[in-house]
DNA sequence: GAGGAGATCGTCT
DNA sequence: GACGATCTCCTCT
């Protein structure tokens, strides 16, 4: 059936789309669309790296203690925003996975921008020129989260799969080509467990460039 | 270009 | 009171 893709950033992914295991959940989130809206201002960059995070049975993850107030996100429906602060200085946006009560979630890497770089940039306090290194934009999840503009008093909670959202996730019909599977990166607990996912050969992965 | 350490604070023990 | 799902800057090569 032939679909329009006239605004493919307007509609978001559904519920149903989090309701399953992250790491299924995590395969297909690469190539889809992180959106930002807020107003005439748009926010467009795509998903290239995230990290799957298992519930209370995986002891890297937050809720690997059981619930606490910090992540109780974590453990609520899928689909909603779970954004932490860490190292006092950075913000790390997830979202939730599995039905109420069952603990899962996915960790934003990194992304591609495509919307709304100037304002990246300007968020991120880089120079806004056509100079910089767009990887500087939303290489890293603590960088990811200050371009969008991410924090916790304003977005832990929110509901990703409303369109009333102005913080969501689309699909513009792209598919990654080939999907590479790693070990997690910054963690010292289960840190062998291949949960980490990537575009392979895409640019905006963080970390070292691959040779 | 690579490697190391500091910054800085919310959360849990 | 310790530590962490990070980033940046500084030093050394």
């Amino acid at each position: 059936m032939a679909r329009t893709q006239a605004d493919p950033f307007r509609t978001p992914l559904r519920r149903g789309f989090y309701d399953r295991d992250p790491r299924k959940v995590s395969r297909e989130l690469l190539g889809k669309v992180l959106v930002r809206r807020e107003g005439r201002r748009l926010l467009a960059a795509r998903v290239v790296e995230v990290e799957a995070y298992l519930g209370e049975d995986d002891p890297a993850a937050h809720s690997a203690a059981g619930r606490t107030t910090r992540n109780a996100v974590l453990f609520g429906p899928p689909g909603y925003a779970y954004v932490y602060f860490i190292y006092g200085n950075h913000y790390c946006l997830n979202v939730s996975c599995l039905p109420d009560g069952v603990a899962g979630g996915i960790l934003f890497r990194a992304a591609e921008p495509m919307l709304g770089i100037d304002e990246m940039a300007r968020a991120r306090n880089l120079p806004v020129d056509g100079t910089r290194d767009l990887r500087k934009l939303t290489s890293g999840p603590g960088r990811l989260a200050e371009a969008f503009g991410i924090t916790r008093n304003r977005d832990n909670g929110k509901d990703l799969a409303s369109s009333r959202s102005d913080l969501f996730l689309a699909d513009d019909g792209y598919r990654a080509s080939r999907i590479l599977v790693t070990p997690r990166i910054g963690i010292t607990k289960a840190a062998d467990r291949p949960l980490r996912y990537v575009i392979a050969g895409n640019a905006f992965v963080s970390g070292k460039k691959p040779a």
